[in-house]
DNA sequence: ACGCACGGGTTCATTGAATGAACCAAGGGC
DNA sequence: GCCCTTGGTTCATTCAATGAACCCGTGCGT
């Protein structure tokens, strides 16, 4: 993003965070690393990013060490983009926005997916917890997605909106290949 | 932002959430009426931000419902800006980034700014709450903005600023005439 | 051995938005 | 009448996003 040749804001560390993280994309490409997303071609599919974007994302969230590019196939060379312990200490603040937007932004349209509690299968609160276990925070790993009841289009027939069809725990890995 | 000519995540929370309020400069923006900050000339001062980009801003974020442009002196005519509900409810995604950023993306420099819990004093914690009163989530009319160790550079000589400076509630509008 | 498909990119021309300086207009103060 | 402040708009320039085309290493069918 870059505020100018930045300097005046340059120690703020909201604006500090809107440089990596507030740039067009970034927050998707991290959301769908949440969802278990972790290859390039199902990033490009699901997004619909321009390929130079993408990889010019993937790249800056890589070296600021939210995601980390690791070779999962020596033959062919296979590479996979996996959130960092870093990275995944962003789910506060991607929930947050979410949950504003399910409450704002949607205009009465039905969500496209529901974030459960795996314990215990209750939606989470607003707030990113769950009412029924007194969790106040539930960490990504402890979350279900569901499909909502307004899910995919059915134009969307790309592997990834294919396999978020069925329920699902943020951070593992989706099976495109099926 | 307009994703595109935007057909394809259309109707998905955040990206519309990011549409609105993930475009540069926003969310700096919200941040600063969060701080009281109601007046073109203190967000043009202290943010450094083009005069077209922050009209237009402003303009969008009004249009949007996040933001109140409300006449308060009518000879000369002088309006303001003021977060409406809606915008206030911004506080916790706000507040996220901001703790992810001192906690991750500033490299071990002071905080500029000190978030207190105004019951008590206590520092908020990076989640948002007050540990000292089990507060789960302290709404940001309750919160004290303190100048942290490394508060603004001495040539940050703008009015806002300088009414940074002293302690001050979120929400209150700042004092820049003094 | 040959050709083709796939994953993961890069390059490049075009479009569109951000920047920053200049200009504008209404009102007040002197 | 003249200049200052507030809250803008306009415009030329710079910079990033877009999308199509191209590239390269590898595996696979024949």
């Amino acid at each position: 993003m870059a505020l100018k040749k930045g300097y005046a804001m340059q120690d703020c560390s909201l604006a500090r965070t809107l440089e990596l993280v507030g740039e067009r994309w970034t927050m998707l490409v991290i959301r769908d690393a949440f969802y278990g997303v972790r290859r390039y071609s199902d990033f490009l599919a699901h997004l619909d990013i321009p390929r130079a974007v993408l990889s010019g994302r993937l790249r800056t969230l890589t070296e600021a060490g939210v995601l980390d590019k690791r070779r999962y196939a020596d033959s062919p060379p296979r590479d996979e983009y996996v959130l960092t312990d870093k990275g995944r200490q962003l789910w506060p603040a991607l929930y947050a926005l979410l949950s504003w937007g399910e409450a704002h932004a949607l205009g009465s349209q039905p969500a496209r997916r529901i974030y459960a509690h795996a314990a215990c299968g209750r939606r989470l609160s607003p707030g990113g917890g769950c009412e029924e276990c007194g969790v106040g925070a539930v960490p990504p790993e402890d979350i279900e997605l569901h499909p909502g009841p307004g899910a995919d289009h059915p134009d969307r027939q790309d592997p990834v909106s294919r396999a978020l069809l069925t329920p699902h725990r943020l951070l593992v890995p989706l099976e495109t290949s099926v």
